[in-house]
DNA sequence: GTCTATACGACGATAGAC
DNA sequence: GTCTATCGTCGTATAGAC
């Protein structure tokens, strides 16, 4: 089990960066240090099995993370703001944005594979879940709620295609700047 | 020449509806009908310049049609929900969005190849210099009508990745509901 | 549960005739 | 400028020993 979670972790990192088609199997046994034998035996239906459990496996994560920063933060301004924060970080830290977008999945798989599609959208559903929930709590209607929901998560999916293209963190916090003006009544 | 340009033509549509590495080199000769030999001729470089020639293409077709929008509308408001109305448009004709997004290519080559993340930043570059000279002649300061610009363009590429997952056009349809609480002052 | 060995098709790219 | 033929590599997946 140890093994199994260890190649999902590894995976999800390699699609992110280079896309799914861009990894080869070969690629990821040799980060993973283990053999095509034991990839299929965690996985007997193969690569887009293998996708699969990373997009749950991030939809998991990103969920969590994201609950945790609006938990902490009064408004939902200043959460996302803190959210993007972390996504600007972590792209100057590492030169790329891995763990919070699955942008590349969604392009190169959606119109391929239903399942694929089925898993990316799920994961927008429940970050924007997240973000309706704490609008309605600070008094926007439940359709207001939503419809700025949905912006928000195009705003910062966006942003960070922008960001990749511009190899730049500018477009993220040109996106934080403009917040006040989408949270506002 | 006509010949370059039926292979520019059909491998952008390829290209954005399943992704760079998606497209293999045979289905795009059968696509156009013609083999290996005149598409070397054409592009001896192989399948990146090719790519990097539809990106071009794209940015060329997609910044006239904008500026064609742009021009006919009084407000970047009315102007950008008509285009957004053409987005959707051609997404629920077609199922998917062709000739408006580069996401795919971002995503996929963004951090692989230097000359390809040029030529979409380019692409987005010139769409929000048009947003941004209309937002200025609407009477924002040039650093509000640029910060904007960048959010409308994060905004709907985001929109179109969401529609994409979600296999619906209710993204784009919220996100330009939203856009009076982007363009008021 | 992990290994090695192998199958076999598709990939991008090249050479050379016409 | 377009064709055919072919190269070498890498892709995913499978079989079977340990």
């Amino acid at each position: 089990m140890e093994t199994k979670s260890r190649i999902i972790e590894t995976a999800t990192a390699l699609f992110q960066l280079k896309g799914y088609k861009g990894v080869g199997l070969n690629e990821l046994l040799r980060e993973c240090k283990i053999t095509k034998g034991s990839l299929y035996h965690h996985f007997p239906n193969g690569k887009e099995e293998l996708l699969i459990a990373c997009l749950h496996s991030l939809n998991e994560s990103i969920t969590a993370q994201i609950e945790g920063i609006f938990a902490h933060y009064p408004t939902t301004l200043e959460a996302t703001e803190a959210m993007i924060d972390m996504l600007i970080g972590q792209y100057e830290k590492t030169g790329t944005i891995i763990g919070y977008t699955v942008s590349s999945m969604v392009s190169e798989m959606a119109t391929l594979s239903a399942p694929v599609r089925t898993a990316c959208a799920e994961l927008y559903y429940n970050t924007q879940a997240i973000y309706s929930k704490k609008l309605m709590a600070e008094g926007f209607t439940e359709s207001s709620a939503q419809s700025i929901a949905v912006s928000l998560s195009a705003l910062v999916e966006g942003g960070m295609m922008l960001c990749l293209a511009q190899k730049s963190s500018e477009p993220l916090r040109t996106v934080s700047d403009v917040l006040p003006k989408l949270l506002r009544n």
